[in-house]
DNA sequence: TTTT
DNA sequence: TTTT
């Protein structure tokens, strides 16, 4: 039966995507994301809660990563839960969950890796100040993989 | 920096509930959830991919999931992703990633599993084995718990 | 800046899909989709509240549909809100708001409505009634668009 | 049959908040909510459509938005669609459709309009720059009302 | 280990 | 290890 796996994120990335660049043009990123979140306790203090996800991201949307993201990136991820099992070396079974992404969008998590000039002087959200060469338009784009892994760069 | 992290699964169970009423009338149940995807290879085969989900679900939905949850039962689930890391007994760093359950409804895996033919004293589940009375109402419920794990069966 | 605008709908529909085969091969089917919320109010009855969605598909998706949904049928769909604006004859600024799906997944709503083959006594869900060619697999398959529209029949 | 009828947004506020205070302490925000795609089309130019979205916010969630949004504050809003229907003058049947707000992030959108601290024409998101009284965490809270309006500011 |  |  056709089932539903879906994940939806917004956080920060704990370090720079790591990114391989693998045989016949394939590339895959690693990303660490920070999720907290934050409430307040039966005595009224203010806790944080931060969870930690893997990212992997696939041929464009890793390209796109490992230019625009780095240590600090806010971002919004669609993806879905994929975990990788095996036997260890003693034989016990193991399991690692990771978030295989679908599409991100770069939100402004200011100055969002680069030492980029926020640009011009743009009045809007400047959501992403990636140097968005040379368009009118800064918006900061949403990178979608079908479940195909488009190659190509979106712009 | 206040983040998301939102699951959402559709799919069936692998097993009846594991429950465990502990002191303190806090009830805990632990669902697998096995999610299907099926596409064709680019042979126009087609393909099927289980992806198992380890749920986690307290008190007042962990009853009920007691109650009218088990092996084959069909459900759409919200979530997050919450996982406990540790060290093994060789020191080893471990993580072990499961679903805390948000809100779940039950769909219409009818009987699923169960011998509960519109019949037991059940009044209301399996989605469509209910005694529906052939009538404008013939609702699943839902069941939510805010964050606040609601100790109340919602009916 | 980039946007995220996503629906996720689970619900039965009201009626037949209607379809329209437009020049060029395009075709377009429109869906009404009732998603019924219950609860108990504050005197402790249970309250049914049903709204209803336009949900508009096209080309693939559309033939999909038209084929295999039917009133009553039970969907998963996920979307974007759309809406129209105009004016009207009075000169008043009317707007119409629909779901453009973007995938959905045929559940078991088991001869949902329909009087539809695979008959018999099957107890199970009957998740989709597909004369899925020939397959011993006859899942119930989920149909993905692109953002592209893509044409083809997912099977 | 319990359904789901879930909206994820992301976007930028439109102007600020319209906040009417009802009889009984009740509150009622209104927001106007743009989400923009971008995208390419076939000739290669980037293309970007807005959609815009009626937000309601009732209670602790109306009053954390008259405080803290304003016109061009970038938020992550959960929901679910709403719609009046009515009958208007020439005793047509009308719809108006809006997005009945369950919880809601605020994100950096940069002196989202605000004239706040952080100072000057600083030219980045500043993930939330709110005057977060006296708190050592001045983390960006996420105002979740059960469906039951929880009445409460959240800090 | 589910479901089709 | 992020962010505020």
């Amino acid at each position: 039966m056709a089932g539903v796996n879906k994940v939806i994120l917004l956080g920060n990335l704990g370090a720079d995507p790591e990114v391989k660049h693998l045989e016949g043009d394939k590339v895959v990123a690693n990303l660490r994301l920070a999720t907290t979140e934050s409430y307040k306790d039966r005595s009224g203090n203010r806790v944080e809660n931060t969870e930690w996800h893997d990212l992997e991201l696939w041929d464009g949307q890793a390209r796109v990563a490992e230019q625009y993201l780095k240590k600090g990136s806010q971002i919004y991820v669609e993806g879905k839960i994929k975990s990788d099992t095996w036997q260890d070396d003693q034989g016990n079974n193991r399991k690692r969950t990771k978030i295989r992404v679908q599409s991100f969008t770069m939100l402004g998590s200011r100055n969002s890796g680069a030492d980029n000039a926020q640009g011009g002087g743009q009045s809007m959200p400047a959501q992403n100040s990636n140097p968005n060469t040379g368009m009118s338009s800064n918006t900061s784009p949403a990178y979608d993989s079908g479940d195909n892994d488009a190659d190509d760069l979106p712009f």
